[in-house]
DNA sequence: ATATTTTTTTAGTCTAGTCTAAAACAATTT
DNA sequence: AAATTGTTTTAGACTAGACTAAAAAAATAT
C-alpha cells in the first residue's frame, strides 16, 4: 500500500467515525486539502483492492478490510506518538506532524516491539484510544466539558482538538491529561465557563470547554 | 529532498568511501538495481541543487553540501540501527531493511533527541561509525582480519558485509562485536584460518575473514 | 415540473521517477 | 588510425498522483 493510499484510508476512517452515512468525496477532498477529482481517482482504486465500498456519486465507506488497514495506520500513529513524548520527551503539541510521517513506516514486528516497549498503552499523548494488534480498540465513556453540568467534577482524559495552537494553551493554563476539573459556574450569555483547574480558578470560553473530555 | 534523491545521495556517498576517483553512472546503477538512464537523470537534478559536482560522460561526486547531506541519512539510519536492537531488541540481522525506511523521515529534531536517548553512540550495530550532528565521524583503526598475521589477538569491532546471511553465520558461529579473536592459523592452500574466537577454536574461509574488523 | 445550484465524475494535462531503444561518446583492440 | 566494444546520454513512453476545466448527475429552489 502507498503512503497516499493509507492516507486516503485514515481519512475515511477518521470521517466514519463522526458521521455514521457514506462519506462524500468532497468532505474527503477538503479534509486532507486536496480536489474532489484527485479523491475520485483514489477511491476507484482502493474500490479495486476492496478496501472501500464506492458506488458512483453515492459516497464511500470503507470495507472490513479497509477498516483494518485504517486502523493498523491509526494504531501506528498513535503508539509514534506515544514514543516521541513517552521517550524522547517532545510535548504532547510537537508529535503530531512527525507521526503523520512515522505511520507509513512498514513493519508489523516494528510497531508490535514498539507497543510492547511502551508497555502496551491504551491511549496516546492526546487521550485517544490505541488499537490493539488485532485491531481492538478499549474506549473509556467520556463526554465533553462543555456537556456537563455545574458542580460536576471531572478528570481531563482527552481532547478533541489536537492542534498545536489550542495544546499549547491548554499548558499555559496547566490543564493537562489526568488534571482535576471542577465546574464552577456556567455563563448562560457567553456560554463560557468558570472552572476549578486542581485548585486554581480560570474562566475558558465555550470553544474550550466543547474541545476536552472529561471522565 | 525527496526519497529517491536522498538514496542516491547515500549511494554516491558509499561509493565515493571506497574509490577516491569520481563515481560512475553505472557503478550507482548497478549498487541501485536501476538502469543507467534514470541515474542520468537524477545526476541533473541534483547537479541543479548543487549537491553533486556532474560533468557529462566524467562522472559525478559530491559537493560539500551532498556530503553532509548524505551524512545526515547515514547519521538516521545508523541511529534508527542503533534503537532497533538497544532498544526494541531485534538482532543486527534484521535492522537494515527497517533503517532504510526511517532515515527517511524529516526531523533534525527527532534525529537528535533519539541520539541523546541512545546515549550519543559513536558506532552502530555492525561497528560502522555514526556521523554525529555535525557531521563529524571518530574513525577507528580496525583491520580486516584476513589482512592480519599468524598468532595475532584482537576485537571482533564490525562486519564489512552487513547481509542477513552473513550477520546470521556469525551469530551460529558465536562471533559477535566484542568477541577476542586469535589467530592460530592460516592455511595457504584454500586462504582459510584457523581461529580462536573467546576460547572456542573454528576454522573459517578467507571470505569470512575478509569482512571481520579486528582491533 | 422545471430551473438553478451543488456535487461528483470524466477528460485531458502535468511532474517525478522509472523504463527501453537508439544515438553519442569514450576506451580498447587490432 | 580505424574498428570494435563498452559506457553514458538522449528520446520517447509509462505510471502514480496530483491538477483544471468541462460534463454529468443529484439536490434544491422556484
Ligand atoms: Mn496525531
Ligand atoms: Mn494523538
Ligand atoms: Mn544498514
Ligand atoms: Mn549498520
Amino acid at each position: 500500500m502507498t503512503f497516499s493510499e493509507e492516507n486516503y484510508l485514515k481519512t475515511i476512517y477518521h470521517l466514519m467515525a463522526v458521521s455514521d452515512a457514506d462519506i462524500s468525496t468532497n468532505a474527503i477532498a477538503e479534509k486532507m486539502e486536496t480536489k474532489a477529482s484527485s479523491v475520485t481517482d483514489m477511491l476507484k482504486k482502493l474500490a479495486e483492492k476492496e478496501l472501500v465500498n464506492y458506488i458512483k456519486y453515492q459516497g464511500v465507506s470503507l470495507t472490513e478490510k479497509g477498516q483494518l488497514a485504517a486502523k493498523m495506520i491509526v494504531r501506528k500513529h498513535r503508539l509514534w506518538e506515544t514514543f516521541l513524548v513517552e521517550k524522547l520527551d517532545f510535548s504532547w503539541d510537537e508529535v503530531h506532524d512527525l507521526a503523520e510521517q512515522l505511520e507509513h513506516i512498514k513493519s508489523e514486528k516494528l510497531i508490535n516491539k514498539l507497543d510492547d516497549f511502551l508497555g502496551n498503552p491504551t491511549e496516546d499523548p492526546h487521550g485517544d484510544a490505541i488499537p490493539d494488534a488485532s485491531g481492538r480498540i478499549i474506549k473509556i465513556e467520556k463526554q465533553l466539558l462543555s456537556e456537563m453540568e455545574k458542580n460536576r467534577v471531572g478528570i481531563c482524559v482527552g481532547v478533541k482538538d489536537t492542534s498545536s495552537d489550542f495544546l499549547k494553551y491548554l499548558d499555559k493554563q496547566e490543564i493537562a491529561l489526568g488534571s482535576q476539573i471542577e465546574i464552577i459556574e456556567k455563563e448562560s450569555f457567553d456560554s463560557s465557563f468558570r472552572i476549578r483547574v486542581e485548585t486554581k480558578e480560570i474562566t475558558i470560553s465555550h470553544k474550550i470547554a466543547s474541545n476536552l473530555y472529561i471522565k
